[in-house]
DNA sequence: AAAAAAAGTGTTGAAATGACACCACTTAAA
DNA sequence: TTTAAGTGGTGTCATTTCAACACTTTTTTT
């Protein structure tokens, strides 16, 4: 065993919380639980859990995603460490948070009775735990600011979707309208979004051309700008 | 006492550690120490220190900063959390880096001798401790992500400073040149960087005006941009 | 006295941005 | 089957913003 160099040091308790974001009918939504333990049991939350021993932090984050909604490989970004003395009244627990970005239609499991998890729009919250109201602001402030010039939108889309569909989510996310024509004209510009011959005859009347993200042409010239 | 409700989970040690960025002859420093205790005595690294019970992150960010320079009030920043479970060889350590921006003037303290640190170039960093380099660029990212829409900049001047050095000031943190008479116009255009009667004739041979940035003038109407 | 160093000062062309309106196609209802 | 409502799709032009560019002034040094 190695020697104790820091053992004079205090320890203390450190969680992640995870924002999980999600689009769904024009809307942003983030996946909200209510609190399974005490204290506080009951209130609006985040899912959070606690670092493990042998478990990096990024790791733990998205453990706790698995857990509740099945997926792994998803986008995830850091938020920040939330560190005040009294911000968790069951003891002191310093908490980093992440965000993340899936695809809302890819969670099918029945969050609410499994978890008593429900998405809630980012702009109707509910009072929340603690301060994971601040981290949700200050998860959508990052989100803004890496938006327009990466392409992390896509995350929150299926893997084919439609322009209409694609402009909405900018528009939920940087919460003002955009010009449709000078959106498609900047679309147009990226060669790595790319029109398919699917049509997506669901969510539309005249039926709408469905777009794919791709990857690999990404990689070649990553030059993103929305 | 409060019941231990969650003492089943581990805890860790929790440490902040400071990027501290100076400004000097056109160029961005760190201020870095040789590591004054085991493991790893000697070595260069950030200064850092570890989180207290009652102490906020925050707290302890600017605990260790005055610390080392003295210096209280000053601007710090959240890079973010490091928690890969080997990041720390003495042990599993989460650490919380913060940034701070300081006039590299204000630190008269014989630095070298009481804590053995150096100001050293961001861009010929000798090899660091840890995962420290990478903290180190994160802050730059950081920094370099705010600078040219938040007046922060000013935090590495001294309270008059003349537009040349303000814009190498930009120049070295964005590592690319700016265009003089540009960079002067879109000064003009704010009205809280603001020219004084003084001269400055130490660092120029024609002599440069001096200028101030006022607080309660930007207050008033928060605009900024370079 | 000549040369070197830094301060200061406007204009113009190019590029990016933002504003704007109509027709096409499909479905649902009358 | 006709009509209305809903959504998809498409270019142009005026304005604004951005980037490029060179010379004169003042002082110090040699």
């Amino acid at each position: 065993m190695a020697p104790a160099y820091y053992s004079q040091y205090p320890k203390f308790h450190v969680a992640v919380d995870c924002i999980i974001f999600g689009f769904e009918q024009g809307l942003l939504k983030v996946l909200l639980q209510k609190r399974p333990f005490e204290p506080r049991q009951g209130e609006w939350s985040l899912m959070g859990g606690f670092v493990q021993r042998d478990e990096d932090i990024e790791q733990s984050a998205k453990r706790v995603l698995k857990q509740l909604t099945g997926l792994h490989s998803i986008y995830m970004k850091q938020v920040g460490a939330y560190g005040s003395v009294n911000r968790d009244s069951g003891d002191r627990v310093i908490s980093i948070a992440y965000f993340a970005l899936i695809d809302i239609e890819r969670v099918k499991a029945d969050l609410k009775h499994e978890f008593s998890a429900y998405w809630e729009e980012t702009n109707h919250l509910p009072p929340l735990l603690f301060d994971h109201k601040e981290m949700i602001q200050d998860a959508l402030k990052t989100l803004r600011g890496m938006i327009s010039h990466l392409p992390v939108g896509f995350q929150l889309l299926p893997p084919l979707f439609t322009l209409t569909q694609l402009q909405s989510l900018y528009e939920a996310i940087l919460n003002e309208t955009i010009d449709k024509r000078n959106f498609r004209k900047r679309i147009g510009e990226m060669s790595f979004i790319q029109k398919t011959d699917a049509i997506d005859k669901v969510s539309s009347k005249r039926g709408a051309a469905l777009y794919r993200f791709n990857v690999e042409s990404y990689r070649h010239e990553p030059v993103f700008k929305l």
